[in-house]
DNA sequence: ATCTTGACAGACG
DNA sequence: TCGTCTGCCAAGA
C-alpha cells in the first residue's frame, strides 16, 4: 500500500495509469486510497502537474459528481469530454452519465 | 517562515 | 436543492 507521506504525485500517477481504458474515477476515491480521504484537492494539485503529458489519462480523473470541473486545464484542442467520449463514456454538458456504470474505484479493484 | 492558491468533498443553514 | 463555509495538505511567491 501506498504511502502518502513521500511523494503524493507518484502515488497519484501510478492509480490514475491503472483506469482502465472506458472507465473514470474520482478525485475522493483516489486520495482515499492513497490514505488521505480529505486530501482530493492534493490529487487535483498532482495532477495540475501531469497535464504537460499529453497521453497522460487524466481525463478519467473527475469530481464526485461525475463532473468534468478541470476539463479547463486541458488543450483546447483534445477536451476532456471528447477524450471521455472516445473511451465510450458518455459525457453531456460536462456531466458523465451513467455514473455508477463507468466508475472505477481503486479501492475496490486494487485493494 | 508566512500567506495564498487549488482539476475537491463534506457539513450546515 | 442550493449557496457558502471549512478542512485538507503541498507548492510557489
Amino acid at each position: 500500500m501506498p504511502n502518502t507521506n513521500d511523494n503524493f504525485f507518484k502515488m497519484v500517477c501510478q492509480v490514475v495509469e491503472k483506469i482502465p481504458k472506458g472507465r473514470f474515477t474520482t478525485y475522493g476515491m483516489i486520495a482515499t486510497y492513497l490514505g488521505a480521504p480529505r486530501s482530493a484537492r492534493m490529487v487535483g494539485w498532482a495532477l495540475n502537474k501531469t497535464k504537460h503529458i499529453d497521453s497522460f489519462p487524466a481525463h478519467r480523473v473527475v469530481n464526485k459528481q461525475g463532473l468534468l470541473t478541470g476539463h479547463n486545464h486541458f488543450g483546447q484542442n483534445n477536451p476532456m469530454e471528447e477524450r471521455l467520449m472516445a473511451e465510450d463514456i458518455p459525457v453531456k454538458n460536462l456531466k458523465i452519465q451513467n455514473f455508477e456504470k463507468y466508475i472505477w474505484d481503486p479501492l475496490v479493484e486494487l485493494g
